[in-house]
DNA sequence: ATGATACTGTTGCCCTGGCTACGAAAGGAG
DNA sequence: CTCCTTTCGTAGCCAGGGCAACAGTATCAT
């Protein structure tokens, strides 16, 4: 059953330092469930009951906050060997405090908390990488969310722009830069109403900034964009 | 040297779970140092590398973000017991992702990274109460972050406020609240205008939802605050 | 091809909130 | 008490961006 899987798991870092007999042999033990879901399926809404975490097999998943008016943050993007929930679960919240969302046609790996948070009789030397893997990915989590907050405290939607722009041709080392969000999304990404992030897009292009068509977007002036970025970058 | 902060020590989440005589016998293991600096100082500025942990003794600081415009965000404020830099510690930035500044005079414990991160071969079984401590301390962190990040996405003012003041409704259990932080630091850790701010709140009074003067605010209008605030819940 | 269904670009209206400036109130030091 | 500094409340001005509405265009199934 997660046969199939290994060479997920394996490149995981939940597993790093375990070698694939050890991982294949703590997987009984977790007694985890693969569960396959279609793109746009909600797989956990926020203040359910929080029993597991989850581990992206395939596809991709968004985490979200969503209010009455339909308002939508969308707080991180989850691709194949990612955690999500594992900091909820640690936190000793006991409910989810997002909305977990297919982005597309995804399988997915949900493994029982107490599996993971109790030592294990079997593999304990193993548990031991578990909990210090786990450590340096709920970090890593928290870094994450102090970048988002960096995002959101942005005043001018030229500023929210320029810094996620910036942060892509850093990610994609190239200022041909694909898009990885629709324009609905990347709205709901940073913060902003969709017609009004095309409007600035369109502004950047007639001042030579950027050119875009679609998913391809092309940074034109890149010392001016990361001049925009510095202006309100919390590490000077 | 430590002796006299053992008070603060025992009731750290980070040495939960140790008794006091374990903690003094970790604290020269640790090579930790005191520092005592006033109101305004800035202990750690963003983009330093980072070679130790903090824990506030006495006085409180803040973490907060800068830009070159100005513009300060205060993420978080700590008070005795509580650590900081933990986080950028165990993702490994090697940097101090934000400032940190004293609020008050203040006396802080600098404890080396490598001394936590690092198994120490006198008290292991300590050590690994420590790390899970630690994973635990840097998961409630993220979920911090988490709701940092539910103030800021709310798009009007008003939101904002009734966010704030309907949590620490909730926190201090009673309408008359008590403003832990100036207008200035109010409107920064809320992201928005002073004077903007002051404005919201004089109408938030003509309306009879509020009423307030200085640091001490009443919540006149409990069930209309809760609305206000559940309209940009993200946990519903 | 031909709809049907996304997704994307554009524009006008108008309100929220940032900025500046100033006066009042509250502490603090002498 | 008096002066000085800090904090707080108020007001006017105006640009940035939310909202709604529509037109253009890519994708896809029939």
């Amino acid at each position: 059953m997660f046969r199939e899987w290994l060479p997920v798991l394996v490149q995981c870092p939940l597993f790093r330092g375990l070698s694939q007999e050890k991982i294949e042999a703590l997987m009984p033990c977790f007694t985890a469930t693969v569960r396959s879901c279609g793109k746009g399926d909600i797989l956990r809404a926020a203040g359910q009951m929080q029993t597991a975490i989850g581990l992206v097999l395939a596809g991709e998943v968004h985490i979200q906050q969503e209010d009455f008016s339909g308002n939508r943050l969308i707080i991180g993007v989850f691709s194949p060997g990612e955690l999500f929930g594992e900091v909820s679960a640690f936190a000793g919240l006991g409910r989810w405090p997002n909305t977990v969302l297919a982005s597309k046609d995804s399988h997915i790996l949900f493994i029982p908390i107490e599996k993971i948070s109790r030592p294990c009789s079997r593999v304990c030397d193993a548990h031991q990488t578990l909990i210090r893997n786990m450590l340096e990915i709920v970090a890593g989590k928290a870094i994450f969310m102090n970048n988002r907050i960096s995002y959101l405290k942005r005043k001018s939607m030229r500023e929210k722009l320029a810094a996620y722009l910036y942060d892509l041709y850093c990610q994609q080392d190239s200022e041909h830069l694909n898009l990885p969000l629709n324009r609905e999304n990347l709205a709901d990404y940073l913060n902003v109403s969709r017609s009004s992030m095309s409007r600035e897009m369109g502004r950047m292009r007639n001042e030579g900034l950027i050119d875009f068509h679609r998913s391809s977007l092309v940074i034109k002036n890149i010392p001016a964009m990361c001049r925009l970025n510095m202006a309100s970058l919390g590490e000077p």
